[in-house]
DNA sequence: AGCTCATGTAAGGAGCGTTAACATGGCACG
DNA sequence: CGTGCCATGTTAACGCTCCTTACATGAGCT
């Protein structure tokens, strides 16, 4: 009974049983080999093992298709978000370390679902659930950024917003640039993964919110240094986080 | 006269006399209007007011004109960014705020060059052109970076490259999630302009290569702070793209 | 005048989107 | 337990657009 679920492979009778789901996963898997736009409803179709006509029992046209991934995207985006922010335990810093680590995971392990997301060029104003999706899925980098930033004293915070669109803004920027290990990209000089912990971890500085660990305890000079956050415990840069 | 090197318009014999540069220009519209993936080669003849066939005597595909698009792209971004950087005058600190706004500033004006360089998807290893005038415009940015960090004392500097690396994550963010400003993309607070403005202050403070808005705004918070760059006029919808 | 490039015209083939008409079989309901 | 409904898929067909090539023709240059 399980191959009813399956999206290919085993014998099916006349009915698919489960063609929604198979379209789906047939339009992640092309975006992973073609990108967002190069795909056709006809070849999702035909991934899944079914007559050009069915779809159309399930999906208007392609955009709802692409529309279907890109919301479970965000739904997917937010829980795995949320999971690493752990409402900031075991403290802010800590967590928001995780947090983008878990952006970045995100962007290159479901590269086609963050495609649809933010690649595809879906018209947000024609999707409301969609917009919904995607400001939960940023209400979690936002609800970070503010308990962050009331670790600050009253008079020199920065507005939390700000800051949650600069995370996003350079998260999304690493990864869209040096994310994905597809052929054409750049390569780097150290995992992306690194650059974007680096990255935060001096904008965090600029904000205050890290010390600068002027104090140098150690050779690491400074939030870089190849060694510099590889141990799979957390975050040695840049001394106690605590940031009282 | 003139009407031999317009890409429409006046009437013209058999001959186009400038159908190449018709045809990048077709291009460049139409990837304004309908994304880098969403127009064909046939699209591009079309709009030129030539037969389908016609382009094949300048292109071998269509990936070969997205391509030149690019090219170009590169080769305008490179100069924008020289310009601003204007070699670190009057001192590094300002003319990189300038390189920043100069970043932004082309991706909005020149968004569908920005399109083809950035989100085309173009295969850099069958183009090594295309890589090495994206390398030179990268360079601009690098060599800013490089000053920069020249200013600090020996042993706190971090990497130029990762300097670098940093501010083109930000600023690629920022131009793709908020940049331009077409239906389906998300609101902001602020201009984006100002956004990466004082994302990448953040930056340099925490870097400690700006002490605490130290020329920018009069009012002592920081980079934010609304009164930061705001002439009123400053993001015009910019729907519609120059180029004719 | 003649050469050569640039462009037009024509035509074939392929794929896609879409719809209509027909087939199947799971399931609700008697 | 039988039966009929209807959601789900299939087959077939149309129209469109695109890509590509082969051949014809206009226009500038020497």
């Amino acid at each position: 009974m399980s191959w009813s679920k399956d999206g290919r492979g085993g014998p099916r009778g006349y009915h698919h049983g489960n063609l929604k789901e198979a379209l789906v996963r047939a339009a992640v898997e092309l975006i992973a080999q073609k990108g967002p736009a190069g795909f056709t409803f006809a070849d999702a179709a035909r991934w899944a093992g079914v007559s050009a006509a069915a779809p159309y029992r399930h999906f208007r046209d392609r955009d709802e298709l692409i529309a279907d991934v890109a919301l479970r995207g965000f739904v997917m985006f937010e829980a795995a978000l949320a999971k690493a922010w752990d409402e900031g335990r075991p403290d802010p810093g800590v967590a928001f370390e995780r947090l983008g680590r878990a952006y970045l995971d995100f962007a290159r392990t479901e590269g086609p679902y963050y495609s649809a997301m933010f690649e595809a060029a879906i018209p947000l104003d024609a999707n409301p659930g969609l917009r919904e999706a995607g400001d939960r899925a940023f209400g979690v980098l936002r609800g970070a950024a503010e308990r962050l930033v009331s670790l600050m004293p009253t008079g020199q915070r920065p507005p939390a917003m700000m800051v949650a669109l600069h995370i996003w803004s350079m998260a999304h920027g690493v990864a869209s640039l040096f994310g994905r290990s597809d052929g054409g990209r750049r390569a780097l000089p150290m995992p992306a993964e690194d650059l974007l912990e680096a990255g935060v971890l001096v904008y965090l500085q600029g904000l205050g919110l890290v010390r600068p660990h002027k104090a140098k305890d150690e050779p690491p000079p400074g939030p870089w240094s190849p060694g510099g956050a590889k141990p799979p415990g957390s975050v040695p840069p840049a001394g106690s986080r605590r940031t009282s």
